[in-house]
DNA sequence: AGTAGTTTTTATCATTTGGTAAAAAATTGC
DNA sequence: GCAATTTTTTACCAAATGATAAAAACTACT
């Protein structure tokens, strides 16, 4: 808790009066290895933030996976389009190892933005932080080939990289396993 | 004037104060085909949206050009990371024909967004529905390959397909243009 | 230690895409 | 209409990645 409060004064801080609204209505649930925080089709009511553990937002498509983003410790995240639009996820979310999320429900963010200009602050800076992050993807997914992207990954996830098996590393670079294992031979 | 007006009401209506505020402080700008709306290095200092015309944002690495989105008639966009951070550019804008644009300035749309609580929320819809669009886009390149993503360009912007010449789609499929040709005779 | 299950590596061949070069077609300017 | 320029296509070979299969290494459990 002490944490995510932490997140948001970095990131963008509310007024004493939000901060309560916020806090008073938090959840904490814990996942299992492999446990769903979300399924495709069900619509995502939630911003999580991880206390502790990992997970991975992933859908599949001709029996191949393809992982979207890597959920970290301290970081918060949601699947954006159905989060904003209340619409169902075309995305999976499950817990990678056994883990601990805070949870910000849609209807009460909503509630706190219509109420709280500075709501509404923290939740624009977020969309845009995440539109910036996924601009980078995209760059980086165009001009990169997989080794590069493989580089790229090792050096700006060194935290987490011995906690993500080399299948899912895969998913997330968008080749096959035997792709990756082949790249990193080559070293 | 009058599309951009109902581009707002549509997107995000603003209330009468907030929506006189922000008109009074548009300026309208003509470039002629080659011309630069802005280049790498330079901060984004405006949101454009297009009354007529055809934009490419793009950069290049290697000699080879990447494009990270066209921008096209009556819809609005800009350079994300450095319009909301206001830092230097990743990407060059550039008309690819004889374009008009509606240009918001940052600073006004700073002070908009601090005064009136409804611009905070226009410009959180407008963060979220970029983030929403990067994703799919992400989602596309890694799970389709370069014939697929090509017809599903042709699928989804047959009004400007002929208004973009192989090499710049290309940049935007992230093939070469050699490639693309070699995808079209296959049919 | 041994078995079962999972993860990673290796191998082989097919397919896709890139790099380079050049020809062909289309467009522009005079 | 013709020359110059730009855009698109074709060709050939190299490199990267995929598909499939199987071996090897690692892990967990008893």
């Amino acid at each position: 808790m002490a944490d995510f409060l932490h997140f948001c004064n970095q990131f963008s801080p509310l007024n004493q009066e939000a901060m309560e609204e916020l806090f008073e209505n938090l959840k904490i649930k814990h996942f299992q290895k492999g446990d769903y925080l979300l399924k495709i089709g069900e619509v995502c009511k939630h911003l999580y933030f991880i206390n502790e553990g990992l997970t991975k937002t992933f859908f599949i498509k001709d029996d191949k996976e393809f992982i979207n983003v890597f959920g970290i410790e301290n970081r918060l995240f949601t699947v954006f389009e159905s989060y904003v639009t209340q619409t169902p996820s075309n995305f999976n979310v499950i817990a990678l190892e056994p883990t601990t999320i805070t949870l910000i429900s849609y209807s009460e963010m909503d509630k706190l933005c219509k109420k709280h200009h500075g709501a509404e602050t923290f939740f624009r800076k977020l969309a845009s932080l995440a539109a910036t992050k996924m601009t980078r993807r995209i760059s980086e997914i165009l001009e990169e080939n997989a080794t590069e992207r493989y580089n790229l990954f090792v050096k700006e996830n060194n935290q987490i990289l011995q906690r993500i098996n080399l299948g899912d590393l895969a998913s997330y670079l968008g080749i096959t396993q035997q792709s990756l294992s082949r790249i990193r031979a080559k070293k």
